[in-house]
DNA sequence: CGGACAAGCTGA
DNA sequence: CAGCTTGTCCGG
């Protein structure tokens, strides 16, 4: 390195360069560190900084540099402690480059909460840690056989463990393990626990996994840092949840990937019902076929073509399930009482006065109200004045009474809000929901879907990936055909690849259509997407020009689509493009298209 | 980001 | 032309 040291012993000045903890700022800056304490500087540590006349955050990233001819540098203000180590900030610019964000937004979330001034002892990882085995598990063969792969995909059934992949990643040292929600860090963390494993949980233990620990965490936990690295694990990589929603729109499924590569350590995703991406990437293990079957449950499906449609979404097989002393939950993504409504007297569908779109009835209110404008107005026909409505699409609300006056005893409704205030405890035997109900549900004998074409046929091109991913979730909630478990599925298209999946047990039924689909129509994996939107977006787009490879489609509703045949092409043409002023969103890979 | 400074607008 | 707003630049 470039250093004007005139005695080895002397304590010498150093000039380092910060990267301020400002996402607008995307320059770094150099600053000198005084000779006392040169010594303790180092890469990634989190400092204070005057910044054109204010102090600002940031982090050293890179020490012993030469500054650019001409500038006064000024000292550090502050070491502030510990921040993500090389690796990370290296990781930070990959990130920023894939999703077309800034490293500082990155830098962010690898940075502890709270200041940590000096790193704890590592622990010591005491004897070859237990197997944790429960009901039904992966063999600790495929898992194995997994981390020797190097880059594998384990598909385990809803009702299969997979701890064993956890317990064979920590037996090769310290691991990185994401979760897609915050209780299943929870219950790893205690399992590896109680198999003696040095565990840090994220945040909250940051300095300890830094330290050496095996780190385990919700999709943040991507950008931990874990001391001496030896395997990296994501459980449910198709889980949405893994991905950000706000931009820069990155996937803990693919950070954790390029992470395992530039480390040199294996990388092994799980889930019931692999993403095409997840496919592309990794070497496939399952169990046998009829291994993995059982761990689906028995699904039913009502063919709604068959089925009375004056009994509506109360087909006799849901009738019968409801009658029962089966804890049942129903699931219907529709809100509030009625999304559609005809007038009882001449049929005319009800619409908004004002902008014409189909009104609905809030759950709450005897009124009108049009999702699109706000409009509200009392429930009368504009046709012919009549105050009787028939409910064509019936929401949550309704379905409730109904299914109550049914079975003679207290229902219970959830939403994602959480339970109504006036409504019954959501301990009664039968519950009716939105799909977040399938979060808060902790054991039913059946999950019954109402309308489940809604997800088998909704307008994005992930329909069917995320229809089977639901079943899989709610596949959790009843456990595997041995147990019982039941699935009830109401559906006008009982062929779907969705559901003829969940009913043999077999993802690929999926994943197959998806890929012919996929290369047919153009969407991702096969190539590389990015949605602009926000005020600024048509401006940005105009800068983008035609970068060759790259389509250009819209706008449509102000946003635009980029398709490109990889991300190489794409993310270079976003990263080639200055950002103009204003609100703009770019996000790459985006889910709901 | 937010301060500095410059170029544009208003009022007498 | 002072006094103010609005815009662009740049920071070590």
């Amino acid at each position: 390195m470039t250093t004007t040291d005139p005695s080895p012993a002397a304590p010498r000045e150093r000039v380092v360069r910060v990267l301020p903890d400002e996402p607008a700022i995307a320059k770094s800056f150099d600053y000198l560190v005084p000779a006392t304490g040169g010594d303790q500087v180092r890469v990634g540590d989190r400092v204070r900084v005057a910044l054109h006349g204010r102090r600002v955050g940031g982090w050293v990233t890179a020490v012993d540099v030469e500054p650019p001819a001409g500038v006064t540098l000024r000292p550090v203000a502050k070491r502030s402690g510990r921040g993500p180590t090389p690796d990370l900030l290296e990781l930070a610019g990959w990130a920023a480059w894939r999703w077309a964000g800034r490293p500082a937004s990155f830098l962010r979330t690898a940075n502890p909460e709270r200041v940590v001034p000096s790193l704890p002892a590592a622990p010591r990882r005491p004897g070859a840690a237990a197997d944790g085995v429960a009901a039904a598990t992966v063999p600790g063969g495929i898992a194995e056989q997994a981390l020797a792969a190097r880059a594998a995909v384990v598909r385990v059934a809803p009702a299969t463990d997979p701890y064993p992949v956890v317990a064979a990643a920590v037996r090769r040292g310290n691991a990185l393990v994401l979760c897609p929600t915050a209780d299943r860090v929870a219950g790893v963390v205690r399992r590896l626990r109680r198999d003696g494993v040095p565990v840090a949980s994220h945040p909250r233990d940051w300095a300890l996994g830094a330290a050496g620990a095996t780190v385990v965490g919700t999709r943040a936990a991507a950008w931990a840092p874990v001391g001496d690295l030896a395997a990296v694990v994501v459980i449910d990589e198709h889980d949405e949840s893994h991905q950000q929603e706000q931009a820069p729109t990155w996937h803990a499924r693919d950070v954790a990937i390029e992470r395992a590569r530039r480390a040199g350590v294996p990388c092994v995703l799980t889930s019931p019902c692999p993403s095409l991406e997840a496919l592309g990437w990794g070497e496939l293990l399952a169990r046998s076929r009829s291994d993995e079957r059982a761990g689906w449950p028995i699904v039913d499906v009502v063919d709604m073509r068959e089925q009375d449609p004056r009994l509506g979404m109360l087909p006799p097989p849901l009738v019968r399930a409801l009658r029962s002393d089966a804890r049942v939950v129903c699931v219907l993504n529709r809100t509030g009482r009625a999304r559609l409504l005809s007038c009882a007297g001449c049929g005319e569908l009800a619409r908004c006065e004002r902008c014409e779109a189909a009104v609905s009835q809030p759950a709450s209110a005897d009124t009108l109200r049009c999702p699109r404008c706000g409009e509200e107005r009392p429930i009368v026909c504009l046709h012919c004045g009549k105050t009787r409505m028939k409910a064509r699409r019936q929401g949550v609300t309704r379905v409730r009474d109904e299914i109550e006056a049914l079975v003679g005893e207290p229902v219970a409704e959830l939403t994602a809000a959480g339970r109504k205030a006036d409504a019954p405890a959501p301990g009664s035997r039968v519950v009716v929901g939105t799909e977040a109900t399938l979060h808060q549900v902790g054991r039913a004998d059946v999950v019954a879907f109402l309308d489940l074409d809604q997800e088998l046929l909704a307008p994005r091109y992930r329909a069917s990936e995320q229809a089977l991913a639901l079943l899989a979730r709610a596949s959790r909630l009843v456990g595997g055909r041995a147990r019982g478990g039941r699935l009830l599925l109401q559906t006008f298209v009982p062929h779907h690849e969705a559901v003829q999946a969940a009913v043999l047990g077999d993802p690929t039924r999926v994943a197959d259509a998806e890929a012919e689909r996929r290369e047919l129509l153009l969407y991702p994996p096969v190539t590389a997407m990015a949605e602009v939107s926000g005020p600024a977006a048509g401006e940005f787009v105009g800068a983008l020009g035609v970068p060759p490879g790259v389509d250009v489609l819209g706008p449509s509703d102000g946003r635009w689509l980029l398709r490109a045949p990889d991300h190489a092409t794409l993310c270079d043409a976003l990263a080639a493009t200055p950002r103009p002023a204003g609100r703009l969103r770019v996000a790459v890979d985006p889910l709901r298209i």
